[in-house]
DNA sequence: CCGGCCGAAATTTTT
DNA sequence: TTTCGGCCGG
């Protein structure tokens, strides 16, 4: 009972980890300390005498969720609180309450794939025409329906080919299949729960006196159905403190809005808001570079941060002539850096906007004998021999998963293929069972070639053995299923390299599951273990005492930090990614993803790319990201290591410049994009929460004037200029590209062109 | 009814 | 360059 982290923080912080009762909102920049308000006033409350099953802590990882439970214990030596991710928390409440959805208490989790298996008959079922919309579509409609907290009957997909009334029969159909199979999707965990919350005041209010204070981190990434949890269990104890940094949202593609900031404010007119405005994790250089990209975003209102760190070194942006010569010229200064004492491997990470993009630095690091993590925890669960062996598991957790019957079957091959399977499918539906049920049953052989019987019988058999193993943790279990369904005998016979790797990776998932028996001393069930692999985040198994360089995705990167970062790919078509510079939202989300990695670095900070990029087999020339142009010259250092005189290079030595007209060199890229004057907000430290968000009036004003001299980018050929405007204004530009070096007539409209903002207008 | 071969497409980020 | 789906021979 000391208090004693108080004295390490700030009065801003100070102020919102002793916050009494009430809603809190903490909003602020990256590096400012909101992941230590949320792990010190966790601490702070349990010493103030509240009881650690009376706090809930919601966080956006496992591994996030981890930290902060390591921390407190060692601020205060309590264990117990409630803390993990949503869809986590959702899951252990619905398997308590899975009854009143018509669920039992042992329903699996399925993923993506298994859903898409569903939803693939629920669209058969219903006869739903996937002519203009994809498979994809469809699940992408309903998991934003989801999240919208909208049921089957209120689904309301934007204007569509297919009526309305399809579009609820598949949807609801899709609900009917995973219930009948006890089964949920990722988007159910929450639904569920948000409607149980939402249908039975008792229950509410049951877990809202339960659960005294709430605490929300990156709550800017959260949904509609997340905010509806945790606003439902806090209304007779409105103590929800949520911290987040509207910059730092990179999530809306699967439904985050930020609206649920200003709901907040509107649900809790009282709520106090801080502000934390020192940085304490960058340089000062590094942190300067972030605001001055993270300015050029419309939607959004100007934030102020600062740090008392060092200046520290430049930013750097390095040109390299391909993807190799990009992972090999890291490899080569990490190595450098370790060799001279200077840093070890773990102080280093690289982000990368796509996962593909770790190939070539995987390959030049091995080369390089530079140790290195990729930090993807989930795609290794992803693998086919995992997922075949995790089948295995969950039918026995749950006789009525019909996918993972599906996979057993297919896995090892068995005499009986998936025509066979349709068969008993169809006569499991008639009959209103599950596959393994509908094989023990007499009648189904007289739909059957007969020369099926032999091998179903003994399936069954199989599986009926399956059932009967005994727990006595998850390793032995495992390897007891590997041995009587065959599969390891399978891989083995195999004896090609790919059943070699194959088998390396059972190895793994083995070494998996031991550590879980260890995590569990008491004894963790397979349905625990299930549901810990259906809900792992990426980050969870990285290891950070492990010496070795961190590989991740921008997106995993999120909360983490790093002495020592390098972001690759800065091109065009892969950040921003694709088309989405089209849009402005969607751009900006991209502006904002780089602004997260970059913002992770603590001393060092470099952005690469790379001249040629080889794409699905073929080499070719790449455009410069456009974001790289935002980078306040005077901040950044540009090295081109590419000794390439073609190509679009926009920095330093550019074709552009050459021809110079109409750019202000002295301000560098300064020039191809207007500056919004950012005013700032007065001193102080208590903000109304919508004074730090764009008004909706922002979205509108993004017309750009065109005219003669007005620049623009084009998604092939680069930058150019216009040289002239037809007389009416809509019909056409003509168009100098400077790589070009020839002019094109273009629609204004032309969806691969963006006119970018001229200087003082 | 099954597995293998060949041609065309490749649409990110993840709980 | 890889992966998936469709078609055909056993
Ligand atoms: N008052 C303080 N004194 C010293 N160091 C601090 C203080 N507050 C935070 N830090 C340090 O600053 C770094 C960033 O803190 P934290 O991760 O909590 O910030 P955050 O706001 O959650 O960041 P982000 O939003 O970028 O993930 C951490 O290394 C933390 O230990």
């Amino acid at each position: 009972m000391s208090f004693s982290y108080l004295a390490g923080l700030t009065e801003a912080q100070k102020y919102a980890v002793t916050f009494g009762e009430g809603p809190l909102l903490v909003l602020a920049g990256p590096g400012s300390g909101k992941t230590r308000v949320i792990t010190c006033r966790i601490a702070f409350l349990l010493e103030a005498g509240i009881r650690p099953d009376q706090i809930l802590a919601l966080t956006f990882t496992n591994k996030a969720a981890q930290e902060i439970v390591d921390r407190v214990v060692s601020l205060t030596g309590q264990k117990g609180i409630w803390i993990g991710t949503f869809h986590g928390f959702c899951a252990r409440l619905l398997r308590r309450y899975a009854r009143l959805v018509g669920l039992e208490e042992n329903f699996t989790i399925y993923d993506e794939g298994d859903s898409l298996r569903v939803l693939r008959r629920a669209v058969e079922r219903a006869q739903f025409p996937l002519v203009s919309h994809s498979l994809s579509d469809v699940a992408a409609a309903i998991h934003r329906a989801k999240n919208q907290l909208q049921l089957p009957e209120f689904f309301m997909p934007k204007d569509s080919a297919v009526p309305l009334e399809l579009w609820r029969q598949v949807y609801a159909a899709y609900q009917e299949e995973l219930r009948r199979q006890n089964a949920v999707d990722f988007d159910d965990l929450l639904l569920h729960v948000a409607r149980i919350l939402g249908e039975h005041p008792d229950i509410r209010g049951e877990l809202d006196d339960r659960f005294r204070f709430i605490l929300v981190d990156e709550y800017q990434d959260t949904n509609l159905a997340q905010y509806a949890i945790a606003r439902a269990l806090a209304i007779d104890y409105p103590n929800l403190t949520v911290t987040g940094d509207p910059d730092q949202s990179i999530y809306r593609w699967r439904g985050a809005t930020l609206r649920n900031i200003l709901e907040f404010e509107k649900d809790y007119p009282h709520v106090t808001v801080v502000r934390l405005e020192e940085n304490y994790r960058s340089t000062g250089r590094i942190l300067r570079v972030a605001d001055a990209l993270i300015a050029r975003n419309r939607l959004r209102k100007p934030k102020h941060l600062f740090t008392r760190n060092p200046e520290g070194r430049p930013v750097r942006v390095l040109i390299f002539k391909s993807e190799q010569e990009e992972a090999l010229g890291i490899a080569e200064e990490i190595s450098r850096a370790v060799s001279s004492r200077q840093r070890r491997f773990r102080d280093f990470a690289v982000f990368f906007r796509l996962n593909v993009l770790s190939r070539p630095l995987e390959t030049a690091f091995r080369q390089s004998g530079v140790p290195y993590q990729v930090v993807n925890g989930t795609e290794f669960f992803r693998r086919k021999e995992i997922q075949d062996l995790l089948a295995y598991l969950r039918i026995v957790v749950n006789p009525r998963d019909d996918e993972a019957f599906a996979r057993i079957c297919q896995t090892p091959p068995r005499t009986f293929g998936v025509r066979t399977l349709d068969r008993i499918r169809e006569f499991a539906r008639q009959r209103g069972l599950s596959l393994a049920e509908a094989i023990q049953e007499e009648d189904l052989f007289r739909e059957l070639s007969p020369r099926m019987r032999k091998p179903l019988c003994e399936f069954a058999e199989m599986l009926r053995k399956l059932m009967e193993i005994p727990y006595g943790g998850a390793e032995a279990f495992v390897r007891t299923i590997l041995d009587q369904s065959g599969y390891l005998q399978y891989l083995k016979a195999e004896g090609t390299p790919e059943a070699q790797e194959r088998l390396a990776n059972v190895e793994e998932f083995i070494s998996v599951t031991r550590q879980f028996d260890l995590r569990h001393p008491g004894g963790g069930s397979l349905e625990q273990f299930l549901e810990e692999v259906a809900l792992a985040s990426d980050p969870d198994r990285w290891d950070e005492t492990d010496d070795c360089v961190a590989l991740m995705t921008l997106h995993a990167a999120k909360g983490l930090e790093f002495p020592v970062v390098y972001i690759v790919g800065l091109e065009q078509g892969l950040l921003p990614y694709e088309d989405s510079w089209r849009d402005m939202e969607e751009l900006e989300e991209e502006r904002r993803l780089l602004f997260v990695g970059i913002t992770r670095a603590r001393e060092e900070l470099t952005l690469t790319r790379a001249v040629y990029r080889e794409f699905r087999g073929q080499r070719r020339l790449t455009i410069p990201s456009p974001f790289l142009l935002e980078l306040p010259r005077g901040e950044v250092e540009i090295e081109d290591r590419s000794e390439e005189q073609v190509g679009f290079v926009l920095e330093a030595t550019s074709p552009v410049e050459e021809r110079g007209q109409n750019f202000d060199l002295a301000r560098g890229p300064e020039c191809f994009l207007k500056q919004e004057e950012n005013p700032r907000k007065p001193e102080g430290r208590l903000y109304l929460a919508k004074e730090l968000l764009p008004h909706e009036a922002d979205k509108s004003a993004t017309e750009v004037p065109v005219t003669a001299g007005s620049l623009v980018l084009h998604v092939d050929h680069g930058l150019g200029r216009v040289v002239e405007v037809a007389e009416d204004e809509g019909e056409w530009l003509e168009v100098e590209f400077f790589a070009l070096g020839r002019h094109l007539r273009l629609s204004p409209t032309d969806p691969r062109i963006r006119i970018l903002p001229r200087k003082n207008t």
